[in-house]
DNA sequence: GATGAATGAGAATTCATTCAT
DNA sequence: AATGAATGAATTCTCATTCAT
């Protein structure tokens, strides 16, 4: 319960003013906790933002498996534009942390990122072995490189620089239309 | 003379130890300079990051400008080729800075960088303008945010995250791919 | 069997990393208990290293009173020379523990320390007594004082600092001639 | 004059209340300075100690220096006399300050004790050496450890435990008969 | 223009101690 | 008797910034 308070109000402060603002004695205020209590669970402040990365990045990449498993046995247009919906939701459970956690992820050092994204290609890769004779590309590492790089990034970018763009589904359809283009032999 | 002196050790430490290794007496003693000094030139910190922001950003910029020109009356397929071989090497230019940075602009607040991907948009949203007739998205906001947003993140993490990868020009190919099946109706 | 186990863990603690490391919840974590029961038993910190003092000091005060009651009716030579090699003995206990104590001693206010001392003194004093006649020294308040100081000294830091002349016994019996030949009028 | 400032303010932080109330802000507030300021000097409290040390410990070498080279070709019993008398009065320079920096001295690591010792030993050794046809002592090295240690010891215990018999000097008296008795071959 | 000593608010972290269970 | 979560005052150290020379 303590941890959980603790871990409630490095978020909040994290949203609010960023990796700057976020001192321990504040965090602890704000959780109604004491210092000495938030350093009984946490050695220290990066081990903080750590956590709550952590929770985050579990929570997206749980959305992808969900979806993952879900859209096995899915035509594969059906199964992009899910994706992408998916990825969509993913960074819109909370624009403001993701944004902050992935300035501090690659901060602390980017290993998590990287883990992230190495499930995430695992995840995107093994279901493109099993279209593999529908698709074009042949080398499925390259490909699925490709596909979450770039469907992050610009999930992420409309989530959070260009928010307007949401509004409107079009760039999402758009960014199918990019996928679909370039796995599908034929046009969209 | 001096500013540079100044400049030149901001980049250096930036890219030795990051945002967090950078202070201003640091700054000056690397450029062998005093702190009074630095100030004369640099109303604070953050104007430090952000000069060197800016040049890097110019540079880039830059590099995507002559581009962008010179690609005018080239068929679409060579310029995309040419296009993305820019971007990496603009990215090649010092990866290490160029990650701090991007890391430092979302840090400082995003407008530089919104900037630099605006300016980014705009040159190539000109690009698709002149081959309209070409090509197969017919909005072409949506088209160019997607390009630059995509180009962006691909050769960012396969120069940052991946430099593996770059070896083999394949990825290089694939993004070509990607992309010319994004624009054009055949397939490649 | 609580107790003994908090005593053992300051020990073990204070010969390990001195004074600084030692703090309460970690002397409990390494006796097996929690901090609150360490404070059922003693007051506060001070109290713990008093207490592991006490138990060294009454060690080393034992062999002393042992050995002053077996020397009692041997003559000075034999006497002075065991007498020197019982403190040296009793240094050697523990000298890890023993410097740590004498240090924290000097630190917790040096009451104990001089207790110590005082009745060395006055066991030396007593055995000087015994044979004031056969000895030079007239004042044997300061003889005793002065022998207890500088035996203790000697051996101290021939042991702390200078362990190597340990190895060959020429300094105890160099120390048994400074302190015969101040006592007895004859030359050794 | 600032450095000044701050080592003044640490020795008296030092005689008053000890290692323990030692603080650099306190010490930067006595001193009249900011602790910035102090940090700009030292870097960090220990060597704040270090450097009181070893400005006492100079200053007791420099008596010992200068006694060692007036004495040169003084009859030993003159110069056994002087030599106690040195040591007293150079215990008495600050004995509170004397007793807290021997106990911090250990504290911080005993090298440079060792290293005021060592040298004590040296000079010591260096004028046996000049009168060794004259001292009974064969092993001069063994001889001046036990000489500095000793001497050091009854000093520093008279003037910190004992005040009182400072008072009247039998004691010093007393001392200096140990010494001559050991090391010349007629009784005092 | 350049210098660099001085500032001092601010932040991370520690640890002796308490007390409800 | 034992527990151990909670406390929070205290302490060390940092660094952006100023300003008299």
């Amino acid at each position: 319960m303590t941890v959980d308070a603790i871990l409630t109000a490095t978020t909040r402060i994290l949203i609010e003013g960023g990796y700057d603002k976020l001192n321990t004695n504040y965090v602890a205020q704000v959780a109604g906790v004491s210092v000495g209590t938030l350093y009984q669970y946490f050695p220290n402040k990066e081990s903080l933002v750590l956590a709550v990365f952590e929770e985050h990045a579990e929570e997206m990449l749980g959305l992808l498996r969900r979806a993952s498993s879900d859209l096995r046995d899915v035509p594969l247009e059906t199964a992009v534009r899910a994706y992408i919906q998916t990825m969509i939701e993913a960074h819109c459970v909370d624009p403001e942390l993701h944004r902050t956690l992935i300035r501090q992820a690659l901060h602390l050092g980017v290993h998590i990122h990287q883990h992230i994204q190495s499930e995430a290609i695992a995840i995107v890769r093994s279901y493109l072995e099993l279209h593999k004779d529908t698709i074009l590309p042949n080398n499925l590492d390259i490909a699925a490189f490709l596909l979450v790089t770039m469907v992050e990034s610009a999930t992420h970018n409309m989530v959070v620089e260009y928010p307007d763009m949401l509004k409107h589904g079009d760039v999402a359809e758009e960014l199918a239309c990019v996928v679909l283009r370039y796995l599908l032999p034929h046009s969209f």
